[in-house]
DNA sequence: CTGAAAGCGCTAACAT
DNA sequence: ATGTTAGCGCTTTCAG
């Protein structure tokens, strides 16, 4: 393996003027750099990872921990972690993947192994947030636990999305609302986005003063169509459904159909999932964009300042737009009957 | 931050007994081992990385290389990252995760940051395969290149799939049959999975007789439909579908609803993809099941067994099995019209 | 603008 | 069964 002290010895310099040239951490001359450079070609060196890991105690490596649960649609975690990855690429940072649930995992962090942190798929009372607080390198939450203090958050504002979309049906007219949410699952956990989709969901109902319909809803076919079931059968007359559940979308939008129900006719149905998702559907369906990632982007440069420089804690909530597509439609108020 | 001379201070030990006693490579006195575990647990002493990874050569890292491209199902990328994840976390290794698509992306593996190095979404002729085979640490291929001398590949054998797809439905009395493939960025790349599809798809079908009808299906709803709508112009009694294509898969069996086709009365469909995606449609495909899951793990097995000693290169092709769930039939012979 | 030299924290011979 | 010691390859003072 070629060292360092190879290229030196080559170039007719000094181990230290090589790093320097390398790093541009001191002023070297054309010449020298240039003879420098020719002999890091010549020699094809790349400097060992390791030894510059100990020396500087810098990695340039991040670490990202997503749980790969069978329950949280895959595609939603790839935006993120596509988001963490070009982003942490774009400033010379590589990742590691870390899947383990548990604090556990956080050993190769707590090894010095990276040199940040990012944490996925948060809960309310995420037992990984008492460990990361006592690393020496810092933490970004994707998510928003109960207690937030001394650690930096970023997530979409689903309290903000859930108002919206109710307010956004509600202004059209409908008035009979139901919510197909996420699986029992993540809601057991306590995942902190499905609490505050919900607190938003019920606080707009009430003060709309609208019956607030909430169902969780399974990621299979058989398990969307039950939730559906279920919901029609609560709320017969319903004629608008807010779905965050990428996974169970499309089967919604099917059973509706099974159902008799003409999506964009009969019912107007919102959801909350990334535009891709909202646009591939058979009817594009008006959609709040999660936008998964931009937010691993953000959780990436919120890091990379942490790691620059003390900063304060700070939380930051994406704000939601919402994108009418052909699902969603005024409800014409029913003809006054004959009396 | 705590150094191994500090536990061993602690311990009342030399630093290498420490080690020892951590690493197992030498036999050390349950007295003592008693005392390093105390030290170790009382100081909240983690090695570091850098330092092993200098002193050992090892890392017990890998390096997983998966361009995350828009055209290619992440649900299936992020089963393969899974296989991958898991089966290395039960061996003690972590999983750094590239996503740049050339040689360059693979710098960090030249500075000896991993241990070995796994490829995805290979090409028939790729550019970094030349490359991959001067670096010190072994790699992995998923996917068969052109010539793949020198080193080793596991895959799934879609030469094999494509035959018994036809054969399977040639079996039930289909003999108009069509194969929407992958989209058309894949087939340019010459991935080389398309290429061995579409020719074991060819050969089967000259075998049997069969006019070899196929498209490439691009991955948005109205793509998938247009492929569809190709395939029904070319052959207008088709009455048995090939699909290997995740993303499209939804859209074609809506799209024949559409047409007036019933999937497992008037057409059979059996598709190319892992089983749960083919359990998840409204109607249970057929499917010949891709183990995306399975293939990750075996990559990593491969990986092990040449970083441990040096290995005979080896490829690996998995074959093949066919589940038959609701989306095919027997094809009645058509009652013979009076003439 | 450049060199020399002292570590960074750990592993693995080499001793005993 | 344990201790001593010489690096691993790089960064970064300190000196000039």
């Amino acid at each position: 393996m070629t060292t360092i002290d190879d290229v030196a010895r080559r170039a007719g310099v000094s181990a230290s003027t090589v790093s320097y040239a390398l790093s541009g951490k001191r002023t070297i001359s054309a010449a020298t750099r240039l003879r420098v450079e020719k002999a890091i070609a010549d020699l094809g060196y790349t400097p060992h990872a390791g030894a510059r890991a100990l020396a500087s105690a810098r990695t340039n490596v991040l670490a990202l921990m997503a749980p790969l649960r069978p329950d949280v649609d895959v595609s939603v975690i790839m935006q993120f972690v596509t988001g963490v990855v070009t982003k942490a690429r774009s400033h010379d940072y590589d990742v590691l993947l870390l899947t383990q649930e548990d604090a556990a995992g956080l050993s190769r962090v707590a090894s010095g192994m990276v040199d940040g942190l990012i944490l996925m798929d948060v809960e309310a009372q995420d037992p990984r947030i008492p460990v990361v607080t006592t690393l020496r390198q810092p933490t970004i939450l994707i998510g928003l636990p109960e207690d937030s203090r001394g650690i930096s958050c970023v997530d979409f504002d689903f309290d903000a999305a859930a108002r919206m979309a109710v307010r956004h049906l509600r202004g059209l007219g409908h008035r009979n609302l139901a919510l197909l949410g996420p699986p029992p699952a993540v809601l057991e956990r306590h995942t902190t986005y499905a609490d505050r989709l919900f607190t938003g969901y019920r606080a707009q109902c009430a003060a709309d003063g609208l019956e607030p319909v909430i169902e969780a809803t399974g990621t299979s076919h058989a398990a969307a169509l039950a939730a559906l079931d279920a919901v029609l059968t609560r709320s017969p007359g319903l004629t608008g459904l807010v779905v965050h559940n990428e996974a169970a979308l499309a089967s919604v939008v099917s059973g509706l159909r099974d159902h008799g129900r003409h999506v964009g006719e009969d019912v107007a149905v919102l959801a909350l999932c990334p535009a891709y998702v909202a646009e591939s559907q058979p009817i594009p369906i008006t959609s709040i964009d999660i936008p998964a990632l931009t937010i691993g982007e953000v959780a990436v440069e919120m890091l990379l300042e942490r790691m620059a420089a003390p900063h304060a804690t700070e939380t930051r909530l994406l704000a939601p737009t919402l994108h009418e597509r052909q699902s969603t439609f005024p409800l014409q108020p029913p003809a006054p009957t004959g009396r």
